[in-house]
DNA sequence: CTTGTCGCTTGACACCATGTCAATTGACAT
DNA sequence: ATGTCAATTGACATGGTGTCAAGCGACAAG
């Protein structure tokens, strides 16, 4: 029932997607998305009001097929705060590379469009409370830094994993995905926990 | 003999830093800038070639002006390693809120033009090697963390102090400059010193 | 005083991507 | 047959960048 008759609307941002995904993020026109699906450019306003809405769909539509929820499933079940601090940095590092194509797409619209930012925050307050979850399991714990609050730890832990610090480090300095988890998470421990051990 | 009579070339860096430098970064326009200089459109073309050199230029100009060499003088001369870093992290992170109008305007082209892209490379690249010195200082000092390699404490170090940190803690986060460098020399300790204390 | 040229102006225009509009086609249902 | 729905075709408006050509005023040199 599944791959019976993938709708058009569902083709266009599939096609959005593979576009995004394979770099060149700055060079997908509509005109190309539309090619790609196989349909005409103005079959694309038929579905999406607005390049910027298409992306804000597309990257719904990465999150519903990619299902993010169950990833940080293993982070919410860690018995102790360090432990679910390393889990949330694994889980949502690793899902980073996955969206990267269209995060940067959003990214570069975020300047000029004020739906395309919005979009893009949203996203980014949802990582937020993942970071705020793992922080305040730390305090819990009674293992988080005496000398930062709960929202200045937050902050912290959630600019260090921004989408633009693993580009620079994965992109830009050449780093192996693992090699900046296991990076991450010990930035974190020594910068969050209270005596890491 | 300075304030003579600017050059036209002048006027037109001096009203592309001045409507970079408040706010609205995207929305400067090379009519805006023309306007701003009391010229006409044209006019600019005629010294500048293309938008994206136009901010380089422009950004070469405000290094020019501000001295940036001469910031980075406390920083050199600090006498251990640890001394040194703090005196980057300071040197540096108080320069950013005086370029990043700039910053925020050649980012943005960074994703379609190459020229800005390698521009703003550049300047990256300039602050990395402050890094790198500043990380080599420890290494001298027997300092570094052993953990870490030189190469990798500049490259984490180096994303640690980028504009896109620096603009999400104290813009989108609300956090004064001052805790900003306070936080960021702490960090810069904890991940890459030895034996921090 | 004329001639040249330099820096700038004016205005028209090409280009390119987004987004709009209107008329048309083809399939499918009733 | 008729209606409707999704999609097509092609023309067009908009807005910003960059190009081109003609003209103009000031200043220098013959």
């Amino acid at each position: 029932m599944s791959s019976e008759k993938p709708t058009t609307r569902t083709r266009i941002l599939e096609a959005a997607w593979r576009l995004l995904e394979s770099g060149q993020a700055e060079g997908v026109r509509m005109a190309d998305i539309a090619r790609e699906a196989g349909i005409s450019r103005q079959a694309v306003y038929l579905h999406f009001p607005t390049r910027a809405e298409l992306l804000v769909a597309t990257t719904r539509y990465l999150d519903e097929v990619k299902n993010v929820g169950e990833r940080l499933a293993a982070s919410r079940s860690a018995a102790t705060g360090v432990e679910r601090l390393s889990a949330f940095i694994e889980a949502w590092g690793n899902y980073i590379p996955e969206i990267y194509g269209m995060a940067k797409a959003l990214l570069a619209m975020k300047n000029t469009d004020e739906e395309a930012a919005a979009a893009w925050s949203d996203r980014m307050q949802a990582v937020r409370h993942g970071c705020e979850a793992a922080v305040d399991a730390l305090a819990r714990d009674g293992t988080l830094s005496p000398d930062r609050s709960a929202e200045e730890a937050t902050d912290l832990l959630w600019t260090l994993l921004s989408v633009r610090n693993w580009e620079q480090l994965v992109h830009d300095c050449g780093w192996s995905q693992g090699h900046y988890i296991e990076t991450m998470q010990e930035l974190a421990r020594r910068s969050l926990v209270h005596d890491p051990g």
